[in-house]
DNA sequence: GTAAATATGTCAATATGGCTGACGTAATTT
DNA sequence: AAATTACGTCAGCCATATTGACATATTTAC
C-alpha cells in the first residue's frame, strides 16, 4: 500500500488505478463465485437466477406488494410476471388479496419457498461469514460501510430503509 | 454489532444470519449499482456488459489468446464470438496472429477501444475511490481481502495470478 | 510422417431474463 | 363521475448465455 496518493487533508487516501482496477476486477470475481453455489441449486428446480432474488426477498418482507418488489428489483412488471407466475404455479409463493387496499395481492412464501429460500441462502450465508472471518479489526462492519457507499448516493435511503433491521453505519458525506 | 456469535477462539467471530443477510443483500445492491454507469455509456454504442468485459479484460492484458480469456470470463466461445465479431468489426478490437503458435489470434485493443475502455472505467474507479476513503484503518486493504476471500478457493490461484501485480494478501487457511 | 490434439471460427437451435407498448379489470381516490 | 392506482396479460423484440456439430489450420506426439 505505498503507491495512495494523499487527497482531502482529512487523513483517508485516494487509491493509485492500480489498486482501483483490482478492486474492479475482484468486484466481478467475487459476485461471480458468490452466486454460483445458488445457481447450482436452482438449476435443479428448472429455476434461474431471477426467481431467486423474488424468493429472497419476499421472504425477506412477507406480504410485501408487488410494486414493492418491482421497485427493489427495478424490473418491469412485465418481466416480474413471468417468473413469479412459475414460482406460484410451482407452490413456492402465494398471493392475499389485500385487507385495507383489495387492488393489492400481497405475496408470501409457502412453507417449500420457505425452506427453497434457506437452501439457497445457506451456501452465501457460509461464504461471506467465512470471507470477513478476519484477525484484523471489525472486518464485517468495514464491509459493510464500504458496500453500503458502493451504492449510489440516489438510491442509498431506499437501500437503508430495506436493509434497516441489520443496522448501517452512519451516512457519510461524500457525493458518489 | 452485538449479536455476534463467537467462533474458534482465534479472535474471530461469527456473523449473526441477520448481519449476513444484510451483507448478501448489499451484495446485489451495490453491485447492481457498481455496473449502472458503464451500462449507461454501453447503451449509446449499441453495446452490452459482455462487450465491456472484453474491453475490459483485453486492455489489461494485451496479446491475451481467446481461450485466456474464455477461461476468465467462463463462457463459451460461441457466446463470445459474437461479442467479438463486433468489437472487431465496429473497430475496438484488433486481432494478430501468434508468432510462436500461428493458430493463435491474440487479441489487442485498438486506439479507441483503449478510448472506450478508458471512459468506461472512469466512473467505476471514482466509485471504488470514495467508497474506501474512510478514515477507520486501511478501507482498501481489508475491502481487498474480503473480495478476495469470496472467492471460491479452487479459484483463487487463478484470480490472483491475473491480479496479481495490485498486490493481494497473504493466502489465508480458509475452506471456503 | 501420420495421427492426435489444440486454437479458433461458425452454423443452428434453444433458454433466460430483460425491455416497450398496449389493453383490461377491479378498486380506490379525487 | 372521473382519474388514478395496483395488478395482470398479450405480443414482439433484444442481449446474452447455452449445447451440439462441423471445419480449418497448426502444433505435438508417437
Amino acid at each position: 500500500m505505498a503507491d495512495v496518493i494523499s487527497a482531502q487533508g482529512t487523513g483517508e487516501q485516494l487509491l493509485s488505478e492500480q489498486e482501483t482496477v483490482a478492486l474492479i476486477e475482484l468486484m466481478f470475481f467475487a459476485y461471480r463465485d458468490f452466486v454460483s453455489d445458488p445457481d447450482e441449486i436452482l438449476g435443479t428446480y428448472g429455476f434461474g437466477r431471477a426467481h431467486h432474488r423474488v424468493l429472497h426477498f419476499v421472504g425477506r418482507d412477507p406480504g410485501m406488494t408487488v410494486q414493492r418488489l418491482l421497485d427493489i428489483l427495478r424490473i418491469t412488471k412485465q418481466s416480474l410476471g413471468r417468473v413469479l407466475k412459475e414460482l406460484i404455479g410451482k407452490g413456492y409463493i402465494f398471493q392475499k388479496e389485500g385487507e385495507a387496499d383489495r387492488r393489492q395481492r400481497l405475496l408470501y412464501l409457502t412453507e417449500a419457498g420457505e425452506e427453497l429460500r434457506q437452501r439457497l441462502m445457506d451456501p452465501q450465508i457460509g461464504r461471506i461469514r467465512r470471507a470477513v472471518a478476519l484477525p484484523e479489526g471489525d472486518a464485517a462492519h468495514l464491509y459493510r460501510t464500504v458496500l453500503y457507499r458502493m451504492v449510489s448516493p440516489a438510491n442509498r435511503e431506499t437501500v437503508r430503509d430495506w436493509i434497516g433491521r441489520a443496522g448501517l453505519p452512519g451516512d457519510a458525506q461524500d457525493g458518489g
